[in-house]
DNA sequence: AGAAAAATGAACTGATACGTTCAGTTTAGA
DNA sequence: TCTAAACTGAACGTATCAGTTCATTTTTCT
């Protein structure tokens, strides 16, 4: 009995991800989930409270998936360049990756109806980046590799010159994410400018 | 009865902005907006033809009115500290502006249903800034202030530093906007960054 | 003042959706 | 095989909402 209660659990919290992050929140219906587990509405709602319940176990098991995808990051202090491509590379797979664009469009839009999981979700992401970057590059600066006066400042301005102005696009839908190429030279521009404005010469 | 007709109509534009942008589209019910307008809701879609129809010339309306505070921004050569500073300040007051971020939101939630919008929403604020930018960084270029190699490549990283991180927490709700000082201080960091990295030695 | 246009408000249709109930069926485990 | 739990399907109650209709009133312009 376990084993069956866990399966249909399962199902409908993937068919649950799939129809709330492709019509939102107020655009899924209970039915439209229920059909799609495949499962029967009673059974639905005897596993979930209600629907806000439902959305909110979705977002938190789509917020765990994500964190996990931020795999160690090797970060060799002697090679700023190779460290900061690293990092930048991680950060930009994970904020442009289908799943994460999808997560932040229905969070940012249904932010009114769930403020708390705004948090969550920046948490889950753009906050243990931000973390890991401030850390690396308190680190670089403690041995005299670049000269960074205020590193949680310089870390943000990293981070947001690799989510900047295309990620904003992609979150309009006017970009579908980016291909191998852009994100490489992305990466590169933004690595490039950064360890030059801390007169890092190459 | 043309004054009268286009103050009902500016009463229903005005009503269902303020609801649009509080409730987003599903949120907001016909119902509400002729209510707050205040107006029966034969008026209402003898004005407009349906939901919509009024949503659409809501945010166009919106946009227009944010592109309207694009004011002309001074941009002298000689100085790049004072130029880009100029115009990273308006950049930053207009897109962390609450009108403008509640617009974001609405448009990114809502972008399944409205895909044509998303685009109309960027070309109202961050592409007329980028191509200001990018012909300033060209004129910069050009006079041998700065050395550029590819100015939309620049553009986007300077953009990408004001709009990057805080930005996105204030999408997702975490954060109110920025205050006089955090503009200041984000403006003054980014330009900074940006001319060290470009080989500018104040 | 008088005619035409615009607005009102209230009721109505049709559709959708959340959540509940329940009698009957399937499944799991001892 | 038997029992208890889980599941099903379909109907139901209640609520909301988009959009329409229409008889009546208000406004506007000549």
């Amino acid at each position: 009995m376990n084993t069956v209660r866990f399966s249909k659990r399962e199902s409908i919290l993937l068919a649950a991800k799939r129809i709330f992050l492709l019509h939102g929140y107020a655009g899924a219906s209970m039915e439209a989930i229920a059909e799609a587990a495949p499962v029967s509405k009673a059974t639905l709602y005897s596993h979930f409270e209600g629907k806000q319940d439902l959305f909110a176990a979705v977002i938190s098991l789509q917020c765990e998936a994500l964190l996990d995808t931020l795999v160690r990051v090797q970060t060799e202090v002697r090679d700023p360049v190779a460290g900061l491509t690293a990092i930048g590379r991680a950060f930009v797979d994970l904020i442009y990756s289908e799943e994460a664009l999808t997560l932040y469009r229905v969070i940012i839009g249904e932010q009114q109806l769930f403020p708390e999981l705004g948090g969550r979700v920046y948490r889950t992401g753009p906050e243990p980046v931000l973390r890991k970057l401030s850390s690396y590059l308190e680190d670089l600066s403690v041995q005299r590799v670049l000269e960074i006066p205020d590193v949680g400042v310089s870390a943000r301005l990293f981070l947001g010159m690799l989510k900047g102005d295309e990620h904003f696009r992609c979150l309009l839908g006017q970009k579908e994410g980016l291909s191998e190429d852009e994100k490489i030279s992305l990466v590169g521009a933004a690595v490039d400018l950064f360890l030059r404005g801390h007169g890092y010469a190459e």
